[in-house]
DNA sequence: TGTACATCAGTGAACGCGCGTTCACTGATGTAC
DNA sequence: TGTACATCAGTGAACGCGCGTTCACTGATGTAC
């Protein structure tokens, strides 16, 4: 029962997608090319016609998050709006991803991924970095339009977003759903929302 | 060259404490019991004398985490003082603390730890619970006492210093201590205590 | 339109390494008499 | 104080499983002529 044959873009794509879905539940040495492998419908050594190894399926999925994280704020750009509301939507597209792909916070915290692997640590210290930076730049422009008080720091805002997300979504993943990470964004937006509107209330 | 005899109880926190410390470099699954016994200077067949297997190893570095955790609560309370400034504090001392041992905030967000061990992974979300209940309740005092804005909510304050501190340490170890977590925590603070403070600014 | 051939995504058996764990044995320490 | 014995933390060899990876082979698809 031979699978279907396909160009390797789409299994490269199906393989990658694949091993970030499952490493939802599992961690990355928990995951084997073999779960990976009868995710896709194929045969463990079907993959390494497509990747070199464990480790180039590996990049792939940092690519896939990196690629996902700068659509959020482009999307948000696209928008457009005050820059202040840019920042809440971008806040809750953030909590919606990382619902709907518990990996990632994993994958960028855990350094099963990182660790013995300069060149790969680096890669993820830059998609972080790349969406900081993206933030942080929306702020700024924030601040520039006079949406957002200017005597905060724009990289401290960027880096308070994800702390919002973050201990949420572990929160979340840990207690199997039962922590609300939606409402803990709401009520920690209306309180970080305060001290950087310029409207006093 | 046998190893000096010592009472398992010794063993047992040498052990815990070695692997905690190698945590902070490797994954959970990088870390093999081979490496944890030479780090004490033992045979790994030696740890099977003090604990069943490598599961229990990892439960005793869970339970060291969460003393640690409590402990620093509980000198913060100790020093006494405004609670708007035992806060303040106490996000320093957790700072410092990640410094020192950055196998925690892996250890807690990675499910290498917690997949596949629903028990396990309750005590992860027991211990962080733990953690922020006792920031919320020193919080909930602050509002009793007229020091904190009593319309903000106790628990969005405990996560949200969790949240200054959690993607700090992320960029300070992906970027090998590149990244200055203190001054963000500083920082951060500031905006935070001004949408605290019940005093105007 | 038909035939020969190159290409390449698929298969499954086999390999080899690493690592958790077991087991029989050692030898120091503390206790009973 | 001396002797016999139980206890128990140490050792190192061996085992077995899982998993990443390799390799020879298959068979469908597209192209050249």
């Amino acid at each position: 029962m031979a699978a279907e044959k396909l160009d390797t873009e789409i299994r490269q794509d199906q393989i990658a997608e694949a091993a970030l879905e499952m490493l939802g539940t599992r961690g990355v040495s928990e995951l084997s090319m073999a779960d990976i492998a009868r995710r896709v419908g194929l045969v463990p050594s079907a993959i390494y016609r497509h990747f070199r190894g464990k480790d180039e399926v590996f990049d792939a999925v940092l690519e896939l998050i990196g690629q996902r994280l700068l659509s959020n704020v482009q999307a948000v750009r696209a928008e457009g709006g005050n820059h202040l509301d840019r920042l809440r939507r971008l806040l809750m597209r953030h909590v919606c991803f990382v619902r709907e792909n518990r990996a990632i916070p994993r994958i960028i915290l855990s350094n099963e991924m990182t660790s013995g692997n300069p060149a790969r640590k680096a890669k993820v210290y830059g998609i972080i970095r790349a969406y900081l930076d993206r933030v942080a730049e929306m702020a700024r422009e924030g601040q520039q339009e006079g949406e957002i008080r200017s005597d905060v720091d724009a990289e401290t805002i960027a880096l308070l977003l994800l702390g919002i997300v973050q201990p949420g979504a572990v929160l979340w993943h840990l207690s199997d759903g039962g922590f609300d990470v939606t409402k803990h964004a709401e009520r920690a937006w209306r309180l970080l929302r305060a001290a950087l509107d310029v409207t006093e209330t």
